[in-house]
DNA sequence: CGCCTTTTCTGGAATGAGTCAAGTTAATGA
DNA sequence: TCATTAACTTGACTCATTCCAGAAAAGGCG
């Protein structure tokens, strides 16, 4: 678990200024993986109090944009912030509970990045959602 | 591009009742793949004359449900619907204007299936977006 | 062919994630 | 410390989607 001057050096790192609800932010996201937006503004009021959620939307597409978090939307959720990056990992989704877990790349090393036919797009970046059922929803699907 | 009697044997063979909303909404999604709900509400009540807005959505649910219709929705984007079901082919998304193409999956045959470690989940699908730029947008910015 | 049940459609109101805008506050760098 | 500029607060607002209750139509059956 970093530190709250681990989470300021990143910020600094990315030339965004350092305030309490970045950081709050930041260690929201990290010891709550795949949050979403509501959830992690309820952890950061409980760190720090009376803070906005526009400040919270702000600061989590400052963060997005600046590489530091994910923004993850699995169809039917809402969105989801992560603190995983640069690693090319994906993930698995429950369709019954909407639960999320991390999945390291089958093949490899940024391997899914080749398409068939690309129809002259220049691709960047390949995400990959796997749909399946947690190991509580098999079990209790099974049970009734 | 088939015609309304082969939707109605569609709607039939998924046991659903045939209506004109149906069969509109069917026409609509065949004739503009990746179109988001309001161009198909547009294009039904271009056909049908008035056609509430919930038919359109009851409809697509209906049809998605029945494994008619594929539902997508990728970040940042309102739901978009499709025909192409059952042939397991993936998407290439715009960055900058949106815009969708299909891609046929790239290894073979139901490939990507493979998770290098599950968590337990039952896996049943998996999909894949590949992030990228048009050739318009391509152009568009080489050209700025 | 016409009745009955069930499903679907209409119209309008409600929900809720996310955005916009204007003004205030605070971090940074000289 | 001061000026500059980015970040935060407040509150209203947008817009896709859903909910609800009543009207209409589809399909099955006599």
């Amino acid at each position: 678990m970093p530190t709250a001057s681990d989470f300021e050096r990143l910020l600094r790192g990315a030339s965004l200024r350092v305030t309490a609800p970045r950081i709050a932010v930041l260690s929201a996201v990290h010891s709550h993986p795949h949050a979403d937006t509501d959830s992690i503004i309820g952890v950061v009021r409980q760190n720090l109090g009376a803070v906005s959620h526009q400040a919270v939307y702000d600061v989590l597409r400052a963060l997005t944009g600046a590489g530091l978090l994910r923004k993850i939307e699995p169809q039917g959720s809402v969105a989801r912030y992560e603190a995983r990056v640069g690693d090319n990992h994906h993930h698995v989704v429950c369709r019954s509970c909407g639960a999320i877990a991390d999945v390291d790349c089958a093949v490899g090393h940024a391997p899914c990045l080749d398409a068939s036919d690309d129809h002259g797009f220049a691709i960047d970046e390949a995400e990959v959602i796997y749909w399946g059922s947690c190991p509580e929803c098999t079990t209790a699907a099974k049970s009734s």
